[in-house]
DNA sequence: TATGAATGAGAATTCATTCAT
DNA sequence: TATGAATGAATTCTCATTCAT
C-alpha cells in the first residue's frame, strides 16, 4: 500500500499547469537561443526538467510548441503595453514614456527579439495559423493615435502623422540596436551594451522621435 | 585533333571561382531563407546544380560557409555605400539619400536583414572569427560624421549628433519594418509590401531624420 | 484487461540492459573482424537486430563504443583467468596450465587478438580514457610471482626471473602463431590451424617455458 | 620557347620511379599509423607532396597500394635477414644473433608490425593475391634448420625442434612485447620503451631460446 | 608525368517523434 | 500525469575514385 495519497484532482491538475509553464518557458529560452531550426527538443526537456515525451504530451510538436511561446510572449508584452496608462500624461511625455517603455522591455526580454526574428525568417507562419492573433495586436495604436491627436490639437504636435508608422519607428530605434548589437559591436569595435551607451541610446531616441513630433 | 581549343590555365582557373561563386550565392539564398540551423546543405547543392561534396571541396564546413556568405554580404552592401558620394551633396539632400539608399538597399536584398539576423543569433560569432570583419566597417560613419559637421557649420543642423547613433537609427527605421513586416502584417491587419506603403514608409523615415537633425 | 501481466520495473530495466549487452556483443564482433576504422556502426546494428540510433542512445559514439567493447574484452579474460586457481598445483604444473590456458583462450578468443591491435594501433588511448584501466590489470602477474618463488624455493626453478617479463613471453609464444596465422600460412605454404599443428605449437611452447624455467 | 629543355627519356624514368618510391613510403606511414581501414588516400598524397590522381595513376587503387606496401617491407626485412650470415657463428651464438636481429629489426621498424596486423585482420588477402608471396618466405628457416642440426651434431642442443616454430616462437617473443607495448603499458603502469626495459627484455628472451634449445 | 576540379556512394551522427507501460 | 526505450528519416560530412586537361 502506498503510504503517499494519491493527489486529489485539483492538484493534479496543478501539476499540469505547471508543467505546461515549465515547458514553455524552457522552449522559450531554447528558441530565443538558437532560433526555430536549431532549437533541439531534447534539450527543451533537459531545460526543463522533465522527460520530452510529456512535451508532446502537451503540445502537438515542435511547430506547435514554438507557436505557443511566440503567442505567451506576445500576451507578455501586450499586458505590460496596457499598464502604461499614457493616457494620464501630457503628450510629449507620453511619448517620451513609451520610446523608454520600449527600450527597457527589449532591454529586459531579449529573447522577444530573437523571437520575432524567427517567426519573421518564417514569414509569420505561425501567427497566421494562431486563432488568437488578433488579441496579439498592440493597444498602443489606438493610443498613439489619439496622443498625437491631442499634442496636435494643443499645438505641441505637427499633425498628419499615421500613429502605425511612429509606432513602428519607435520599436525600430530600439530593435535595430539591441537585436544587431552583436554585428555591430563586433564591426564597429565599440561595445554597445554598457550602462552608459545605454542611456545614451535612450536619448538619441528621444531626441530623434520628439524632434520629429513636435512642431519646431 | 581537338575542333576546342583547351582552356587557359587562367579560364580553368575561373571555372574553380565559378564554382565558389555559386556556391556562395546558393548558399546565401538558402540561409537567409532558412536561417544558419535550417539551412540544408543538400539544398544548398542542388541550388548551386553543383555537387554537395564540391562544397567541403571549397568550404571547410556549414559554418565556414556561413561565414563566406556573411563576409561577401557586407561586402556587397559596403561597396555600394561607397558609390553614394554624399559628400557632393547639401547636408540634409545628402541624408535624405542616405535614408533612401539604405531603404532601397534592404527592399532590394531582403536576404541581407535575414543573414544579419542569423549572424546576431549567433552572437556575430562568424564575424568575430573573420579575417576581414574590420574591413567591414562601414564608410558611412566617417562621411555622416562630416556631413554632420558641414549642416552644423552652415546652421541648418542642430549639433552634438553622434554619427554612429545616426547610422542605427537610419537603418533601424527601415530594418525593423522590413525585416518584421510578416508579423507586423499578421498582427495590424495591414499589408506593407505595397507600393504605396512603401513610399509612405520612406516619406515617413525621411521626416524623421530631418525632423530630428535639422535646426528647428 | 491484458491476459500478460506487465514487466516488473527490474524486468524493464533488464530490458535496456539486454539491448545493451547485444549491441556491445555485436560491436565486438564488427570490430575485431574489421578493425575499429573498417567498422561500420550499420552493420553493429544489423548484427545486433536493433536501431542503430540506439546505439547512440546507449553509447556516445564510435570510440566510445570501442572502448566498451574494449573494456568488456579485458575484464571477461580477467575472470577467466582468476578461476585458474594455479596456486593449487606445483610449480612445474602451474607454468604448464598457464601456457595451456593462454593457448585455448585465444584460439577461443580470436576477437581479443585482433582487438587489443586494434587497441594499440591507436596506441591504446581508449585504455588510457577508461575510468577502469587499472581494474584491468592481470591478477596473473602477482600469482606468476608466487609461483616462480616456490619454484625457485624447492629447487626445481632458476632465479632471477621477472614474472612479468615470463608473462609476455608465454602471451606472444601463443598471440603470434594465431595472431598472424594467415601470413604466417601464405608465406610458409603451411597450414596452422589444423588440430595436429595446434597440439604440435602447445607442446612446443610447454616446452620452450619449461626449459627456461627448469634449473636444468 | 622553353628555356628549360624536356627531360631525357632516362631521367623521365627517374623521376617516375622516385615518384613511385615517395608514395610508397607515404602509404607506408599511413597504412602503419592507421591501418588499411583507417588509412586516407588523401593523407598519402599529402605526405607524398604528390598530387593524389598520381597514386591512381601508378596504383590500381587503396588494395593494390596496400598490397605493393606489404610486399616492399616482406623484401625489405628478407633483405636483411640474408646480411645476416649465421651460418659463420657457432650454434649457440648463432641463435643470440637471430634473437637480437629480430627484436631490433622490430624496434626500428614499428611499421612493419602494424602492416602484419593489418595484413592479417584482412586474411593475409593481399599476400594470397600476389604474384610474390613465394619470394617472400624467410631464409632463416632453411638456415635455422641447419644451425639446429649442427648444435644437436655437436652435442650443445638438444633434438626434435622444427625450425618454423623456433622462427616464430623467436619472432612472437619480440612481437608481442612491442606490438602491443602501449596496452601493457597503459595496464601493467611499466613503461617498456626504456632503454632499460629494453636490453632486459632482449636479454630475458636470450634466456628463454637458449634455455629451451640447449642441452640442459 | 602531373594536377586541380568534380562526383556518387556511403558513413557517422542527429533529430523529431512514437511505443509501451 | 509521467517516463525510459526505441525508431525512421534526415543531415552533415567523408572517402575513394574519376574527369579533363
Amino acid at each position: 500500500m502506498s503510504p503517499v495519497a494519491p493527489p486529489a484532482p485539483e492538484e493534479r491538475q496543478r501539476d499540469a499547469d505547471r508543467s505546461q509553464n515549465t515547458i514553455l518557458n524552457a522552449a522559450r529560452d531554447e528558441f530565443s537561443e538558437h532560433g526555430l531550426g536549431g532549437a533541439r527538443m531534447d534539450r527543451i526537456a533537459t531545460r526543463a526538467g522533465l522527460n520530452k515525451r510529456l512535451i508532446y504530451y502537451y503540445f502537438a510538436d515542435k511547430e506547435a510548441l514554438f507557436q505557443a511561446v511566440l503567442e505567451q510572449s506576445y500576451r507578455h508584452i501586450r499586458e505590460e503595453e496596457r499598464k502604461l496608462n499614457l493616457l494620464g500624461l501630457k503628450p510629449a511625455d507620453a511619448l517620451r514614456r513609451l520610446v523608454e517603455f520600449t527600450w527597457n522591455y527589449y532591454l529586459d526580454h531579449p529573447e522577444f527579439l530573437t523571437l520575432l526574428n524567427s517567426a519573421n525568417l518564417h514569414r509569420a507562419r505561425h501567427l497566421a495559423e494562431s486563432q488568437r492573433a488578433r488579441e496579439l495586436n498592440s493597444p498602443l495604436i489606438a493610443t498613439l493615435g489619439e496622443i498625437l491627436e491631442r499634442g496636435r490639437v494643443d499645438g505641441t504636435f505637427r499633425g498628419g502623422i499615421d500613429p502605425l508608422q511612429l509606432y513602428v519607428s519607435i520599436a525600430g530605434l530600439s530593435y535595430f540596436y539591441l537585436s544587431n548589437n552583436h554585428t555591430l559591436s563586433a564591426i564597429f569595435g565599440r561595445d554597445l551594451m554598457t550602462p552608459k551607451a545605454h542611456s545614451e541610446r535612450l536619448s538619441h531616441m528621444t531626441d530623434v522621435i520628439l524632434g520629429y513630433v513636435l512642431r519646431n
